[in-house]
DNA sequence: TTGTAGGCGTTATCAC
DNA sequence: GTGATAACGCCTACAA
């Protein structure tokens, strides 16, 4: 008889031993407490905090075929739009059984795909995921999961499961229709990286611009590289030389904004008067600049809060009032759109 | 006799059956390819292929005590300095067979323990904390665990196991000099959230305006509050209004300095003659802002990166040069502090 | 409500 | 270099 010997550490054995109870009793006190007379749970608990007793999550994945890992894929790590919402998943998912598990994507479909592949390779509690562009076979794996799947900070008609967030087309389309209200009127795009969100963004700000006459394709500028603030000072500049007549911008993202500022402060251009700039997700450094900066606020701690909610609420069992949550948005008009018409 | 059934994917034993040979010798061409010849090797490979065999992570962790997973803990989801590191750290594990598993302390000693406890539960492959502050019981924990420890973003003399970062205490230092020698007098502080290795740069950025004979603890404003720009801008606010002579400080991070700069805006104080700023980490908007603003620049990528590779050497047995590696920060001087003297 | 038996998929141990 | 066998620690299925 060879002895392994594990990490050496308490087995439910040790602590059913000490309760004098088997061991499917320790382990339905601790999963299910009220399958467990009361007496019997006391005992448990006793030994449990006695022996220090840690479930091994490996041993209970691989008996029970489902772990406690909640999976979450978002395509950027520094993006601090997606860091609120992973705050909110952390903050409310950690005081639970779970334990997050987090991809970074890079905004590669094939990565997310991959991704997903590992997830629930170790069959996961749930998976979030941000947006609602997955492959087909993206969707096909999370639709076969059979755990809840939530996607986050987008919305649209065909949930793979569940969604949180908000729409980006009207969004976009709030953000040119401010921007025509306030009577600009060579209103420009500035969009960086460019991922599926930021399109429909642009095309609900199309639609706006059309609706108010001022659509001109020639002011919509866009590039694959990843957004900065530096980035928007760059665009912009580039935007003056070649129409001086620019009098608006709609940048897909506040750090795109800021750098629009920037980029109007160095060429002399006064803001709001001269130049209207408008950002996207309302994040706190917009209200702090000078002049401050109009956005449209989305509240990214909120998507991730409700999204373990309906994670929750799924795994107890109860059926959920809605399947697409819109979150919504709100126009934060600030002093950089704020001229006199 | 009843048949359980797992999730129905294929297991080693069935590529084991397929290649005509035992299951230790498929986990050994798996593991460790040089143990088995190449003959067997390749029709093991084979097998893999026509089966997509993916192994079962739970189910190895459990019978060797050891998982594919790298714990790593850091202080705040939201805070763009660990994003950097993160970035890297994902970019370079996600190559090889592991599995990041990433925990969020929210700068608090117990809550970084509790995860400390968790990853170890795991039997994680490596550990990467943030800092050198963690409790006496975290220290022991992590000494114990069995496997490489990587303390990031800051260094010392005592490290658990490793360590990768620069010296928070001289890059205050030098914060502070370059105030001094640029000629200006009344030079204060602006700390947020004042974590251990801000207190650090306070203690280095105070030894330099001691030397220089330019202290003056009337100007340091410190509080526990996070940072953030509009923080930024109300500190600056109310130390200018209580010492209307300040002429430069030192923000504790580039969000704060932001702020600062946007605070002297609104207050109608020219940076840099009336005011010198500069901040510390050298995010990418503090070249871009108008006027740009100095910082100390640090390279949280390539701290990720060496903690990576660290890990690995130290995995595959390999002695390493050192243990503690400083990747020190270089100061980017621009316009916040480039005035005439 | 509680217990018994055996399997989850892999790897350590020992033998050839 | 390769294989048989027994762990690893927990949970599902079934029975009492």
């Amino acid at each position: 008889m060879r002895k392994r010997k594990g990490a050496g550490r308490p087995t439910i054995a040790d602590v059913a031993d000490k309760a004098g109870v088997s061991t499917i009793t320790v382990s339905r006190a601790l999963r299910d407490p009220s399958k467990v007379s009361d007496h019997l749970r006391r005992k448990i608990n006793n030994a449990v905090r006695k022996l220090n007793y840690v479930p091994h999550s490996h041993a209970s994945a691989l008996a029970s075929t489902r772990s406690n890992i909640v999976g979450v894929i978002v395509p950027s790590l520094t993006n601090n739009v997606f860091a609120d919402t992973l705050r909110a998943i952390y903050d409310d998912l950690e005081q639970g059984p779970f334990q997050v598990q987090l991809g970074n994507s890079r905004y590669v479909a094939a990565d997310e795909e991959r991704l997903i592949r590992t997830f629930l390779g170790q069959g996961p509690s749930a998976m979030i995921v941000a947006g609602n562009d997955q492959t087909d076979t993206a969707r096909e794996l999370l639709q076969n999961a059979g755990c809840p799947v939530v996607q986050v900070m987008d919305i649209g008609d065909d949930p793979i499961d569940m969604m949180v967030g908000f729409s980006h087309f009207e969004g976009g389309r709030a953000a040119g229709r401010h921007l025509v209200q306030k009577g600009y009127k060579r209103i420009g795009f500035l969009g960086a990286r460019m991922d599926p969100r930021s399109h429909r963004r642009l095309e609900g700000f199309k639609d706006a611009l059309q609706s108010g006459g001022r659509y001109d394709p020639d002011l919509i500028m866009t590039t694959t590289i990843s957004s900065s603030v530096s980035l928007g000072a760059e665009l912009i500049g580039q935007l003056m030389a070649r129409r001086s007549d620019l009098d608006a911008v709609f940048c897909n993202n506040d750090d795109m904004a800021l750098g629009a500022l920037f980029g109007c402060q160095k060429a002399g251009i006064s803001v709001p008067d001269q130049m209207g700039i408008i950002g996207f997700n309302d994040l706190e450094m917009m209200a702090a600049s000078h002049p401050s900066l109009t956005s449209i606020r989305t509240d990214r701690y909120a998507i991730g809060k409700r999204a373990v909610e309906m994670i929750k609420a799924e795994l107890d069992g109860e059926t959920p009032e809605q399947k697409i949550v819109d979150l919504g948005f709100e126009l934060q008009q600030r002093e950089s759109t704020s001229r006199a018409k």
